[in-house]
DNA sequence: CACAATTGAGTTGTGTGCAATTGAATGGTG
DNA sequence: CACCATTCAATTGCACACAACTCAATTGTG
């Protein structure tokens, strides 16, 4: 009735996109729930989720700076950090304290316990390489594409964006 | 202070894979958001979200079907589907009626305005496509890709699960 | 120096995503 | 037939994401 999938064995271009597209949504969508799922459950040893496991990753590199560094390494804004850097440091990991230099700035500092924490999370990169069942080779390749599918979509979003053309910059 | 980085050119193990980890997961958490980002932008037209519009993408398949099947598809749960659904009956794009068959199931079937909203989709694939800048190769290429990273990562998360082990499963 | 524009965190509201629970309906077993 | 385990949808609670907004601090300009 709604389909009205085509008669022939002619191919509507439209449909045939359609059905393309449904696969790419599809796949990325559950890929990235599957992973999420696998790192919800080896994280649970450290108490951490998987986007503040993410969070902590940036942190252990480099150990202090402020949200927005910390937003921009990690495609965020202060409306997700804010409070999940709050539970971090509820759960006695990182500190937060406004920057002397400029009172806008809170500079992300991890504690004691959060410099601890690397050492339990070093097998973590395993468990989780070893549930993709890639290969180093593989992983790199994956990487690459998605970050290649990341960077056109970015460029994408910017020319047609959600809130309005770059035109509208200058009211 | 924390990184303490390789001081020649050893390799310490945990280390590499912990950077090696950072990179995919990075990777594909953020080209998911990347692309949920287009998708919201493109989408907005047709008052969808992009769960939304997964969901009605099955229905315009299957335009009859119960909520667990549509789960099935989407691997999402009732504790997802039931408030997404209960918007898009809000919406008028869907009614939703328990089954004369079996009391515990609710049929989820698209209304005149469901059906009619395809039309205006049918140009969405294009647009997300021409977004990505992949030919269609290359979607199909990472699209099995993706597939099998969830395939072995849904069994790693079966061997290895959140809830307990599968010898749990006769107390 | 005064003042407007910008910047950085935080807050609010909406919409997923998922674990755990509830409650009704169904099916299998004795 | 009675009873118990299973199944399905819905609900609850928690944690992201993100848009839109607020508020304070800083910067740029006259």
């Amino acid at each position: 009735m709604v389909g009205a999938s085509y008669p022939g064995g002619m191919n509507t271009p439209d449909d045939d996109w359609l059905r393309l597209d449904q696969q790419i949504c599809f796949s990325l969508h559950a890929a990235s729930r599957a992973f999420n799922g696998v790192y919800r459950g080896i994280l649970k040893d450290l108490g951490l989720t998987y986007p503040q496991y993410l969070v902590m990753l940036v942190l252990w590199e480099h150990d202090e700076l402020p949200v927005k560094k910390l937003g921009e390494h990690l495609r965020l804004d202060s409306g997700t950090l804010s409070p999940l850097l709050k539970r971090l440091e509820a759960a006695g990991l990182v500190r937060r304290e406004r920057s002397a230099r400029d009172e806008r700035s809170v500079e992300v500092r991890l504690t004691e316990e959060g410099v601890a924490l690397r050492g339990r999370a070093l097998q973590v990169p395993r468990r989780i390489a070893s549930s993709t069942g890639f290969g180093p080779e593989e992983i790199r390749a994956l990487r690459a594409r998605l970050d290649d599918l990341t960077t056109a979509l970015d460029a994408a979003a910017l020319a047609d964006p959600p809130g309005g053309s770059p035109a509208d910059e200058r009211p």
